[in-house]
RNA sequence: GGGGGAAUACCAAAGCGGCCAACUGGGACGGACUGUAAAUCCGUUGACUUAUGUCUUCACAGGUUCGAAUCCUGUUUCCCCCA
């Protein structure tokens, strides 16, 4: 059994705890317990410091707990929000939890035959049932009001001049009762969370005293952020989901290739169970070339491995190779269809009929048959003569060149708009 | 309520009768370089068109003029000062 916190502590996973936790921690096996808000049927990369807190937990030898804010969800969390959120509907939260219990069997064992074997509990079995008053009653006569309005949370939203609602105000009081729940019929002990939660997770631990007299610990890790300033998991397609059906293998695999030197470092600790003699050692190794980017690539194998598949690192790494390589009309060429429609999965189609292809005076034409590329045939003619198109890999210099570029597969035209931008033209009757 | 000023393309900001599709900066997008990076440099940034031409733009609606983003009238909105 490794030191859980120490662990955290050299991964740069530690941003607060409440004493005691690590004797507490050394006497044994011990349960904690981390939620996820079911807003969305997957997870996002953002989540994955929690789910990697409650993995490492485990591997420690305790017990991880996941807990799906079914109840919780219906409400919001004020904490740094500025509005209040939209409440969601059961037959939405069940189809979330759902997909999100999926994504977390990939992180954690719930094999049952494991002593520190992972649960999943929904908060709404608890609380669905909770009537009003039993809850005002056994709940919120332990906490004051002014302790309430002293979080961060809560103050800030006083400040604002927004007010917050009574639902959202008594947030704190659900996740305070979840945590006594879990910390009553689970002997759970522990609540891990996102430095933002911090406030709502000592409620917990308070009520739990106050309650029964009882023991509890917190414990945050921190938010993660990039060396930018930028706002992390977020691509200009918006989130980076682990659903595969949101956010492509391929796209996935490229965002952490493309996480910069800067923050490499830290999200290597962070999101890979790499132990810290192999990771000094690539960023030994790393140093010496940073143009190799060992580092993210590391990175990127192993999160897109483990999310997905092998299968679909290595189409990834495929797909890369063929889109950033030097590669040519021949590599394009070398690709079955299949292939070829795998690495241009969610890439932007373009319909041509065969004959408008046959026929199509130049270039531009073929390019503007529908607005898919270009929004207008003067931008497609400016880019051209900016040098910055290319189809199946050759750069089209003359936009008044008939499209004479032989068809990938006898149907398809893989159009490069600047450097990242594809498109595929698919030749049609 | 009285007085003054302003409204320009994604944003900021010039232009104040023809040389204005409109300076410049930022952003965005492309190119070169590179590590699918940063920095730097270069180009594009209303639409159409075989470029050197046409069409629609400078709050809105009218007007003056051969000609207006630029002058006049009205409308709307915003800002400042005095009450």
């Amino acid at each position: 059994m490794n030191n859980f916190i120490e662990e955290l502590r050299w991964r740069g996973m530690l941003q607060d705890m409440t004493a005691g936790i690590e004797e507490h921690l050394n006497k044994g096996k011990a349960t904690a317990y981390l939620g996820f808000d079911p807003t969305a049927d997957s997870l996002h990369i953002g989540h994955l410091v929690g789910v990697m807190t409650l993995l490492h937990f485990q591997r420690a030898g305790h017990q991880p707990v996941a807990l799906i804010g079914g109840a919780t969800g219906m409400i919001g969390d004020p904490s740094f929000k500025s509005a209040e959120r939209n409440l969601l509907d059961e037959e939405t939260l069940d189809r979330n939890i759902a997909g999100i219990q999926k994504q977390l069997e990939k992180f954690l064992d719930f094999g049952s035959d494991k002593p520190n074997q992972a649960l999943l509990v929904n908060n709404y079995d608890w609380m669905a049932g909770f009537s009003f008053l039993e809850f005002i009653r056994d709940v919120g006569k332990y906490i004051t009001v002014n302790y309430m309005m002293a979080k961060d949370s809560v103050k800030r939203r006083l400040e604002e001049g927004n007010g917050l609602s009574f639902t959202e105000f008594t947030y704190q009081l659900i996740q305070g009762y979840d945590f006594y729940h879990l910390w009553k019929h689970q002997n759970c002990s522990i609540q891990l969370g996102g430095s933002d939660q911090w406030g709502n997770i000592v409620t917990g631990t308070e009520l739990i005293r106050k309650k029964e007299g009882g023991e509890a610990y917190a414990l945050t890790v921190p938010l993660i952020t990039k060396a930018d300033g930028s706002k992390f998991g977020k691509t200009e397609g918006g989130s980076v989901w682990l659903d595969p059906e949101k956010t492509s293998p391929y796209a996935f695999y490229q965002f952490w290739l493309n996480v910069s030197d800067a923050d490499a470092a830290k999200y290597i600790r962070i999101f890979t169970t790499l132990d810290r003699e192999a990771i000094e050692a690539l960023e030994k190794e790393h140093a010496e070339g940073p143009h190799l980017r060992l580092l993210q690539k590391a990175i990127a194998k192993d999160v897109t491995i483990r999310i997905h598949s092998e299968a679909d690192y290595e189409m990834a790494l495929k797909a890369s190779g063929i889109l950033f390589g030097k590669s040519s009309l021949e590599d394009l060429a070398s690709l079955d269809e299949r292939t070829f429609l795998q690495v241009f999965d969610g890439v932007p189609v373009m319909p041509v009929e065969r004959s408008s292809y046959l026929n199509a005076e130049n270039v531009v034409e073929l390019l503007c048959t529908d607005q898919t590329i270009f929004a207008s045939k003067g931008e497609a003619r400016k880019l051209i003569q900016g040098g910055g198109l290319s189809i199946n890999k050759i750069k089209i210099t003359d936009p008044h060149a008939k499209p004479e570029i032989p068809l990938l597969q006898e149907t398809y035209l893989l159009v490069q708009k600047g450097k990242k931008n594809y498109f595929i033209i698919t030749i049609t009757g």
